[in-house]
DNA sequence: CGCCCGTCTTGAACGCGTTCAAAAATGTGT
DNA sequence: ACACATTTTTGAACGCGTTCAAGACGGGCG
């Protein structure tokens, strides 16, 4: 909710309209989904709506960000069983992937605004910083711990240029109109081998003037 | 135009909504420029912009159809003095930036649109098919005559490749807020390089295992 | 109780992209 | 010249996201 108040009756409020919003979008999709629509489903008039969120499109961000709460001890248990890198790559995007996927048309609306640094939902905003931050925390943290040498100079750039990569994973599945996004699935698996592998490369001295020049690429693609 | 009537006062009155339009959309950007603008500017009533422009984004989608026309001998005078690879991927997509820069915002409005494979405005759309035809044929061009031994099992899936390389550049342009989009000139001349160096090496019989992952990972993403 | 103030709620209204029935202009055959 | 079909033009109207002035509610205080 964009409202910081705390009053339990407005929350419940807030929640309704939520609910009323993301069930109103699984069922005819975001663009027809009307404002008035989803207040009515809610048991409120037009305007109460914007009380509780400042446009249409905020709504879909309290549920990305939700999301990302909700997905957080998902993420531990399934990299549980994952030892090496490919395999923790994989399980860590799949899991979001799992748990959008009820609500991929209401991602698409997110991503839609992916365009547009200067719009508060892109994922590059500085409104979405914080939930970037954690993810890429995620992918710090499987480079960490899965007991490859990762090259001094790219270590602190990886985990960024991971979270760039995931995102991408992500944009694909949700363009992706394949049979149960079966694309995507092939996708996931042959790129985390492939990132996997091309790190362990990476470390090769043949490999150092390629290196330093994807280096310089990820630094300019991530910025500071 | 999106009519395909022949009447030249017909041609003529598209011709000034289009340039309306344009005009609009570089002094107040392509949100701010309300089709009752347009429309009063080309001194006609609102109505008539839908007559020739079945909606607000067609304008935009007809601007793009026109550049890539006008853009086709400034290209071929491009590559003239360029020869090799790297060269000429840098000369070839640096001349659509350089095309298109009067009016990147307008092109920011066309890219919004990607993330929807069935919107006809994205450019994989079915609509947009005959553009990204002609532009992958350069591609091919490049390919074919700079001299470079391509391995056989990638060289049909290439030049799809680098049509994808290079939007991935022009949407990196378009959310360039860097003075002069400074940054992106940066990423194309780095990257161009890049690009020519893993082509060179992909010959190599080391690199056969990763060249093949790479054409899997191709195929999948150009789909058929 | 009455008063007030901050929290919540309302529905009309605004500007937008877009549609459409109707009118005007233009062409075409006789 | 006239009647008729076709192309072009018009501006009101629709539904959308969003805004806002106005009102309803609720609880602390004299």
């Amino acid at each position: 909710m964009a409202a910081a108040k705390a009053s339990p009756k407005a929350e419940e409020t807030g929640l309704k309209i939520l609910d009323a919003a993301l069930a109103l979008f699984r069922k005819e999709g975001f663009d027809s989904a009307t404002m008035r629509d989803i207040a009515q489903r809610a048991g409120v008039a037009t305007g109460a709506a914007y009380y509780y969120y400042p446009s249409k499109d905020a709504i879909v961000m309290d549920f990305y960000q939700r999301s990302c709460a909700e997905m957080q001890p998902k993420i531990e248990a399934a990299l549980a069983h994952a030892s090496n890198l490919e395999a923790r790559l994989h399980e860590l995007i799949q899991v979001k992937l799992v748990h959008f996927a009820p609500n991929r048309g209401v991602l698409r609306a997110l991503l839609r605004n992916g365009a547009d640094p200067k719009h508060p939902l892109s994922p590059f905003s500085p409104q979405t910083k914080q939930i970037r931050d954690i993810d890429i925390a995620w992918f710090r943290r499987i480079l960490a711990d899965c007991g490859m040498r990762i090259p001094r100079d790219i270590g602190p750039r990886l985990p960024g240029a991971l979270w760039f990569f995931q995102m991408g994973v992500i944009f694909f599945w949700v363009i992706d109109e394949s049979p149960h996004q079966v694309r995507t699935e092939r996708l996931l698996k042959i790129a985390s081998k492939t990132v996997a592998t091309l790190i362990r490369l990476s470390g090769l001295p043949l490999m150092r003037p390629l290196r330093k020049t994807a280096l310089q690429l990820i630094e300019i693609v991530t910025q500071e």
